[in-house]
DNA sequence: TAATTACCGTACCATAGAGTACGATTTTCC
DNA sequence: GGAAAATCGTACTCTATGGTACGGTAATTA
């Protein structure tokens, strides 16, 4: 069919993918862990058990691995965010379970650490920049974009740019947190934390956003 | 007097203070290039000219000349901000001029740099970040905060915690093309993107702070 | 079953870079 | 002017690490 002999070459070619996945994987932790400069590939080889030819038959270089790590991880992150904007119950309600599921996943370690290595390589690796924020933080942008695209169009929210508005909304919830995270200020955040910061960020985002002629009055 | 011998301890001490200063000098720009791991020592003391014995005779280590590099660029950072707030004028001219000044600051490529460096290494050098932090960000946070509490003292704004009001103006500012610097996806800002996320964000933290019952009259 | 392909183990190479040693030379202090 | 401190230049050590080579072995395919 295509340049390959058949699509179903069969368990050797499955074994391949399978096997690249788990070097990924390995890889992954890895590098969030240790960043990097930190990662040996000798590290990720015994990690894997097999030997060091192995590895690089698969990946025939650290910055190749490198890029696959990010592209896999951006992807598991964004896999992550798909069911997180729950349309019921009115406004207030689906924004502060949108932002509360949403601090969650961001300042959680592992994304904390990507963004890190994403952030630290940008310069190096221009290309993982662009990958992880298409993959991760921009496709929430979309979704919360979508909905509250919706929620002006009912006349709940003030007519604006909704794709603006949905990226003031997330900085709004997540900034203040994410960054105390990267800078390493504090080593975990707890569910009050989060909790303060939702309750902080979403009456702000209501009140910003009102209808025009709404006064004061804001439901929620 | 002290323990020191005197305080005048003559040209030695003077030039020794120098010499440091011009060594951290050309270290910050090896690390704000290069990043932690790609900056070599011996690329420092080439830069110098001197000898790589001169270079330990000031600092022991890498990581001491590191976290003495972070320091001194906070420091330089912080001190150009000290000017930056303005308070002529009416209250949206004072935060339209104070956020076109921090966002320039803060998206320049030293800046962008700096904070890639601190938060890259934030996990190995814990107070690195906290060093970053209560230099740079924070002091900023405290200066505008102050400015806050009086407007909403004078009742222009509604009255709420100021140091949370600044963190959220400057998040509201700086956080979307930030990010679009850090992860390398625009190579330089351009006054005309400055001045539209200015003019996205002073409208709406006032909107979110207009005092209660203004309804939807805002100066400006 | 025979050929191919992937994998393992291990030893190895080349380079880089942090940090040291040391004698010669300059600058500062008294 | 002479002692003391700083600096210079250079050569060196030691370790880490990305990447290679290669012969033997297990799995896959035809």
């Amino acid at each position: 069919m295509n340049g390959e002999k058949c699509t179903a070459t069969g368990r050797r070619e499955s074994r391949r993918q399978d096997r690249r996945e788990t070097i990924v994987i390995a890889a992954s932790r890895h590098f969030l862990d240790h960043g990097y400069s930190g990662t040996t590939m000798s590290a990720i080889a015994a990690t894997l058990g097999g030997s060091k030819g192995t590895l690089w038959s698969y990946f025939p270089s650290k910055e190749e691995l490198f890029t696959a790590v990010i592209d896999h991880a951006s992807t598991a992150f964004r896999a992550q965010l798909s069911e997180i904007l729950d349309l019921s119950g009115d406004l207030p309600t689906a924004l502060r379970c949108f932002s509360l599921k949403l601090l969650e996943k961001v300042t959680s370690p592992d994304a904390i650490a990507l963004n890190r290595l994403v952030t630290a390589e940008a310069g190096r690796f221009p290309e993982a920049g662009r990958i992880f924020f298409d993959r991760a933080p921009w496709q929430t942008v979309v979704l919360l974009a979508e909905f509250l695209s919706g929620v002006m169009e009912r006349g709940q929210l003030r007519r604006d740019n909704p794709v603006e508005a949905a990226q003031t909304f997330m900085h709004l919830c997540v900034s203040r947190l994410q960054q105390q995270c990267l800078l390493g200020l504090i080593p975990e955040v707890t569910a009050g934390q989060r909790e303060r910061e939702v309750e902080r960020a979403v009456p702000l985002f209501l009140r910003a956003y009102a209808p025009d002629g709404a006064g004061g009055r804001l439901s929620g």
